[in-house]
DNA sequence: TATAATATGACTAAGTTAATCATATTAGTC
DNA sequence: GACTAATATGATTAACTTAGTCATATTATA
């Protein structure tokens, strides 16, 4: 039931990308930016933005005046594919490791239903949220907290 | 988004204590028979129900004839509460933790927003199913597994 | 008193997380 | 073509968490 650095790195890098990508969808992001932007500590996040790449959601340039930037539309990204790329199944299940048989009996097991409940009501949520929906949210929430400092 | 072992060792525990209390709720069993039931190790199996009766879920009783028991009523204990104890809150936040400062500016974090949505997916599931429910589902799965092996 | 049980704290091995370090590669710029 | 600014990639590591074990104390019953 939690998330680690690494996913909310991930979160946060792709929304950024997603930010520039609505300005200018041709243009490449370098790494600082990213980091700035997160206040990530760089290294990680070169980490991470490559598994990004691996995954398809991202490309990269190299050299100079290289960066990052998304490889698809943010309307067609859910946060759902990120969390799961970096953090795995969101099933909170603990009994299909590796090496645990889990219950004697597998009908009767009924917390392993109780797990696929609770893994759609996680779904519900994060595989319908798109980066560009966060681009939406985050848009308005900087916009009304500028009115705060006005007023 | 993951239970760990402790997790499920807690919830199994205390199922198995549950369908008991159901048979009799002054009935204590002993740690060997919850161990039996759900395949646990029982020094960590210890562990685990000593948190539970230091956080009023369970009681014990020492000495030869000992054992543990539910200290309420099974339909008065959610699965969250237990859930919560063991695992700690259901948000899957990472900038709540010590140390880390989060966002530059918190208004704007859409992300922490996006873990309470998440958190009220699975708090619906979680803080709404008791261990009365359980029994229930538990004594409905083993009636129709057992009519799979007679037919 | 012997025994069968839980209570409790200390300890530990293995795995995961969150990084850092070192080096290679690439693509512009001068 | 050399230099430089950037990413690419693998290896390594410190800190933390998980999933236990070990040793010992305490308690209640027979
Ligand atoms: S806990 Fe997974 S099969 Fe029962
Ligand atoms: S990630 Fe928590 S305040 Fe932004």
């Amino acid at each position: 039931m939690k998330i680690t650095y690494k996913g909310d790195y991930a979160l946060k890098a792709m929304l950024e990308l997603a930010l520039r990508y609505e300005e200018n969808s041709d243009s490449i992001i370098p790494i600082n930016e990213i980091v700035k932007f997160g206040d990530m500590p760089k290294k990680f996040l070169e980490q991470i933005l490559l598994t990004l790449v691996r995954a398809g959601f991202v490309k990269s340039k190299r050299g100079s005046g290289g960066g990052f930037y998304l490889a698809r539309s943010p309307k067609d990204i859910t946060i759902g594919e990120v969390i799961r790329l970096i953090e795995g199944p969101i099933e909170p299940i603990a009994c299909v490791k590796e090496g645990y048989h889990g219950c004697a009996d597998v009908r009767t097991c009924i917390l392993r239903n109780v797990w696929q409940e609770v893994a759609q009501g996680i779904s519900v949520v994060v595989d319908t949220i798109t980066f560009q929906d966060l681009v939406g949210r985050y848009k308005a929430k900087t916009r009304s907290s500028s009115y705060e400092y006005i007023i």
